[in-house]
RNA sequence: GGCCCGUUGGUCAAGCGGCUAAGACACCGCCCUUUCACGGCGGUAACGGGAGUUCGAUUCUCCCACGGGUCACCA
């Protein structure tokens, strides 16, 4: 038997600090009835994505729908992985889709990451003394040990030490090694405590698992429902060579002394639950709620489901910025997966912000979906058909200017230009659906620019060139772009009734042999004329827009050509 | 391989012992319409398999299959 209190002083000499001191410096919250604490907690390791921004979007939604406090922690415990700027372009990029923290890490006016709160530091790199006095407590209490075989050692040891040779592994001859090894560690006595701190030789603090996995322990997870998983009996690392926790210890620790009532994360983390509900038992904290959200799938080339990962097209989402898909957009879809009945709630609630949605936990899915580009288009064209002609001028313009230059100095060089242009068919009850993103805006109004007008389209081989021909000279001597637009189209109707081209699509219909063509024929030649396509928005507003000069331009082009 | 989670149409999903098994996206058709877009109407399409429990199972239990996740001094 060791002597632990002895142990604990050899091990942790410099750590004068008792849990009461830390108990005490971060005192219990005072907040509401139900009013949940929730986090967000990344590695500094690179850029937000989208299966990240799903529990993410959870947690701000609980936190602040229910008057609670959402705040951010980075777990930079890992130096070897840590990219420098991540922290700050995860902030940026969670500010833009709508997730503010009220505590933690955040941007200061200097725009360097600072604190904000009372529970930091909010690094955890910066909060090495606090993990240590618990550490400390627990190796007084007989609940952790060090453990002073070296990571080379341990690779050894294992037949498993790259995750790349994973299948090839032999599980049992796996199982085995590891628990004779930790039947062995456990062995340790003080002299070698000694001669090994004696030698400077680093150790790592293991924790004493006094788990059976024979045995089960119910729990209930928020989302998953109830489950049985088995206790913990491997001796797993509490704190790494260099002093500093493992997720495992860092989160039991850190989300007690910050208060949060509910851990919100990927289901990735379920397996080692039974660590957590652990060490939160030996560490006397009282556990918080669990949500386990499902993740986020694509389809590998087999057809297979596969998590989504950083490399996936729709993972960081950068790539929606860049593909000009609007956070908004991409927030009201998120919205969709994660709440089942969030459509129904926006039929019903067409102008109101999403976060006034009454999130409920009960209608979230407890399998993975995959990932689907169609739905988001939809969900954003309709996102986008109810925005202003000024809004989608600005946001489209500012797109633009950033990912396709000369095309954002086009739409810039006249905004009221555009703007007229975004303003066809928007507005009313039926308003025009046709961009999904911003960069869908170019193949849709672009031929409005004679720098970027071409002709896209052309006349089927069927009409008669001298029809087209006469249909546009004629059109040419009537125009007036004074004209209202019955005017404006019953002298269309009359240019293609003296060709043989009914105006009276009914009549039409009756008997198409009857005539040569319709109005719509005739519609269509001026309309590939001055579009350049076969489709376009309301002829009369783009005639309008385009004014005389460039209309009767570009007919003028299109007789020379025939 | 052990452990855990999951399985309703192509996708997201409602359902919570008795229903012609909702709805949305996608797809197809029709209508509206000068094209497109919008809108309207309609259509194709699903409970992974096998045992039980039950008068009756998509719903409850078990087994199997399949899919996913995880097994680090990474989070």
């Amino acid at each position: 038997m060791l002597d632990y209190q002895k142990l604990a002083e050899l091990l942790f000499p410099h750590v004068t600090a008792l849990p009461e001191d830390m108990e005490a410096a971060f005192p219990k919250r005072e907040l509401p009835e139900g009013a949940k604490v929730t986090r967000f907690a990344p590695s500094p390791t690179g850029f937000v994505h989208f299966g990240g921004l799903f529990p993410t979007t959870v947690a701000e939604r609980l936190a602040h729908q229910s008057g609670g406090v959402l705040y951010l922690r980075i777990e930079d415990t890992d130096a070897k992985r840590e990219v420098p700027g991540a922290a700050e372009g995860l902030i940026k990029t969670l500010a833009t889709y709508g997730i503010e923290f009220d505590e933690g890490a955040v941007i200061g006016e200097d725009g360097c990451i600072c604190d904000k709160g009372i529970y930091g530091p909010y690094k955890q790199s910066l909060r090495a003394n606090i993990y240590q006095t618990y550490a400390k407590q627990l190796v007084r209490e007989g609940k952790a040990y060090p453990c002073f075989t070296t990571e080379e050692e341990l690779e050894e040891l294992h037949s498993i030490d790259k995750k790349a040779e994973i299948k090839n592994t032999d599980w049992q001859a796996e199982a085995e090694a590891r628990r004779a090894e930790m039947l062995a560690r456990r062995q340790i006595t003080m002299e070698e405590v000694e001669e090994n701190l004696a030698k400077g030789n680093p150790f790592v603090l293991r924790i004493l698992a006094d788990g059976d996995p024979e045995k089960k322990i119910k729990f209930t997870d928020l989302v998953k429902g109830n489950m049985e998983i088995p206790e913990n009996d491997e001796d797993f690392v509490l704190l790494k060579s260099d002093g500093i926790p493992t997720y495992h210890f860092a989160h039991a620790v850190d989300d007690h002394l910050m208060g949060t009532t509910h851990v919100i994360r990927g289901e990735e983390w379920l397996p080692s639950l039974a660590k957590h509900l652990q060490l939160f038992r030996y560490l006397g904290f009282k556990t918080p709620k669990y949500m386990h959200i499902a993740q986020i799938m694509r389809l590998d080339e087999n057809g297979n489901k596969k998590k989504l990962s950083k490399r996936d097209m729709g993972a960081n989402m950068d790539d929606y910025t860049r593909l000009g898909y609007c956070p908004e957009a991409v927030c009201e879809y998120v919205m969709t997966l994660l709440n089942s009945n969030y459509e129904e709630w926006r039929m019903q609630n067409p102008d109101k912000s999403y976060k006034d949605f009454p999130f409920n936990i009960k209608k979230m899915s407890s399998s993975g979906c995959l990932f689907d580009f169609n739905k988001l288009n939809d969900v954003s064209k309709n996102v986008i058909s109810t925005m202003s002609a000024d809004d989608v001028t600005d946001k489209v313009t500012s797109w633009a200017l950033k990912f396709d230059e000369d095309f954002g100095k086009l739409l810039a060089s006249d905004r009221e230009f555009a703007k007229q242009i975004f303003a066809i068919g928007r507005g009313g009850k039926k308003p025009r659906k046709d961009l999904a993103t911003w960069a869908d805006a170019k193949s849709y109004m672009g031929f409005f620019y004679d720098e970027i007008f071409a002709l896209e389209d052309s006349y089927d081989e069927k009409y008669d060139r001298a029809d087209i021909k006469a249909t546009l000279e004629g059109f040419l001597k009537s125009f007036d772009v004074s004209d209202d637009s019955n005017v404006w189209f019953d002298k269309i109707k009359a240019v293609g009734e003296a060709l043989g081209y009914t105006p009276n699509m009914k009549e039409y219909k009756a008997d198409p042999t009857a005539f040569k063509g319709n109005i719509a024929d005739i519609s269509m030649f001026i309309r590939v004329a001055v579009t350049g396509k076969l489709n376009s928005p309301d002829m009369y507003s783009v005639m309008q827009i385009l004014g005389r000069d460039r209309v009767v331009a570009r007919i003028e082009n299109m007789i020379n050509s025939l």
